[in-house]
DNA sequence: ACCTGAACACCGTTCAAGT
DNA sequence: ACCTGAACACCGTTCAAGT
């Protein structure tokens, strides 16, 4: 027998952001975990103290570190750069549609603080002023997260006029995107 | 004794979302729900025959009536239209906070749809066309959900910087409102 | 230090039984 | 028709015990 990895907190929510992906959040129990890692459920406990608590902060976490991890730089118009950074985020909670309603709960309150200063540094990159770039960096988060959430449903759902997410999106940026332009006018 | 009132549906789902607003949605239950109807929580199932998923499913229909009948209506501007129905919108999602991870989960889909279409409704009257009306109404959704989200979460947020989240309301709105109208151009 | 086994309180739900 | 009581499978978590 090869000796098991040893069991690490990374490796614990990896493992549950996979059970969360592949079979929705309804499935991730301590049990079902420790059974994906071969390992006990109270084994878990030893290197996550607050449990399951722990465990659905460290995801929110983790998602959070995935886009920062995949955001594209460089271009050069301000608005391309928002695009690209927004388009990155947008495919990242749909491709984790099961960690958005953590996102939404009251589970690690900081995790969405951090992504818009993220954002509103971009936006101050671009020459917005310090106060405009944050709040327009919570326009479009709220924007982000509420498309994502709204996309994830419609897309099960089968309407006799199909919606073209893609499409949508686009066009939901481009008027967040002028609107913000006007703004600062 | 006086003989208790009889069970119904509405009285289940008010009492749930007496719980959700007061307690949290974590600390609904079944058996916590029997308890503040005086019943045993098995007889919630006669009235909602599947059981827990239903009564969620009724928790986010019954915040849409309720929505449905506090909207303001007649002002002469659809700008202004617009605003107040959001405004209301948003005082809903905010003060039934427990709601909003369950309006996000794949429970009830129809719901957000019809709400989408309430507010392209209000659109159309207002000179929009149809597309672009659907369109409009999904992104302007999109954003009060997200802006929710992010309210609720960031208000239990001791920050140095603390934000005013009605005017942080009104900027984004402004945005949203005059992109929607360039995009009309 | 790291993991296990047994136990506890609590959950949603089924089903036969009561009225 | 409407509600109850007992039971079942499954949760998260604690804690003493093993290595």
């Amino acid at each position: 027998m090869s000796p098991r990895e040893p069991l690490t907190r990374d490796r614990i929510i990896e493992a549950a952001l996979h059970i969360v992906d592949g079979q929705g959040l309804g499935r991730l129990t301590m049990r079902r975990l420790g059974d994906a890692l071969e390992v006990e459920a109270m084994a878990i406990y030893h290197h996550l103290p607050r449990g399951k608590e722990e465990l659905l902060d460290g995801l929110v976490t983790h998602v959070g570190v995935l886009h920062a991890d995949t955001r594209p730089l460089g271009a050069d118009d301000w608005r391309d750069r928002i695009r690209s950074w927004a388009e990155a985020y947008r495919a990242l909670l749909v491709d984790h549609a099961g960690v958005l309603p953590l996102l939404v709960t009251r589970r690690n309150p900081a995790a969405l603080a951090t992504t818009a200063r993220s954002i509103a540094e971009v936006l101050r990159l671009a020459g917005f002023l310090e106060s405009a770039a944050h709040s327009a960096a919570r326009t479009l988060l709220a924007f982000l997260i509420g498309h994502a959430a709204l996309e994830v449903r419609g897309r099960e759902l089968a309407t006799p006029e199909p919606v073209d997410w893609d499409r949508q999106f686009e066009e939901s940026l481009e008027v967040l995107l002028s609107g913000m332009l006007t703004a600062l006018l």
